[in-house]
DNA sequence: GTGTATAGTAAGCAATGTATATAATAATCA
DNA sequence: TGATTATTATATACATTGCTTACTATACAC
């Protein structure tokens, strides 16, 4: 029972980089530019499978999809070969978008890492990699 | 813009957290759960001490000590020297609830740090501390 | 062909957080 | 003292992120 806990932790960390990322009055949300960061790295890409990565439910995503398809940041064309499916591809209007929000987490990124030795910013990664690893399997315990 | 970002990271594994908590059935939200431990931590404190320590504002925080109030696990004392002010307590009923939840964040804790050593934990912990110290402090960058 | 699985969406809701405003009280200072 | 300012808690209204459940349309498998 400990305050020093590391999910407290966790959680006052991603609320205060929220916070930090909302200073930069960029017009989309935190998770609206992650997905469209998403969508740059695997442009075609199926929202199920998109869905599956950020590991959140389809419909979750299907709202940011539509923030971003109403922003005319990202496109869903049908997918030739299934008729229910739809790939996402960004828009020629998506490049400054995706370079505003490039410089902003690497802003909030550097604010946050402030002051940590590469040493220690490789150990967490690697630590923090292992806990989404544990915690992504549907093991008992 | 990797997709392998820290921000990314931390936000999957928070969310990660909270649905393995929300598993076990528990009558508490997770930032309730985390109110409550507080309280137990520091019986007396005032409302905005406690926003203040939580890192959130004190309207957030009095949603959930009216939740946590409602469920007869916490208790507002006037203050005797400020008729503004309360005092945060526990009821006797709170103390069931605060065993529950010091093991259910046990096991959450146990299932995200499954495999890894003692020196990672600790790495991660330093490095999470500081970092949570970097993004509270209101400097520029 | 019939039954089952999959892709996407709709509706409705919950948790967490914010900004802004207000009432009551306390503290400061002229 | 009396006026001004600050503090404590709360009300209202809202946004974001997430969920469950249910539905339509289409694909696949037997």
């Amino acid at each position: 029972m400990q305050v020093n806990n590391i999910g407290f932790l966790l959680t006052d960390i991603k609320r205060l980089m929220r916070r930090e990322y909302l200073k930069s009055k960029l017009p989309m949300t935190p998770m609206q530019a992650r997905a469209l960061v998403y969508v740059s790295r695997c442009e075609g890409i199926r929202q199920v499978a998109l869905a599956e990565m950020l590991e959140i439910q389809p419909i979750t995503l299907a709202r940011l999809i539509d923030q971003l398809a109403l922003d005319n940041l990202v496109e869903r064309r049908p997918d030739p070969k299934d008729r229910r499916a739809y790939g996402l591809y960004l828009t020629p209007e998506a490049a400054p978008s995706l370079k505003e929000i490039d410089i902003e987490i690497e802003r909030v990124r550097k604010k946050a890492l402030q002051g940590l030795t590469e040493e220690q910013v490789e150990a967490a990664m690697e630590a923090l990699t292992l806990m989404h690893t544990n915690l992504s399997t549907d093991s008992p315990l």
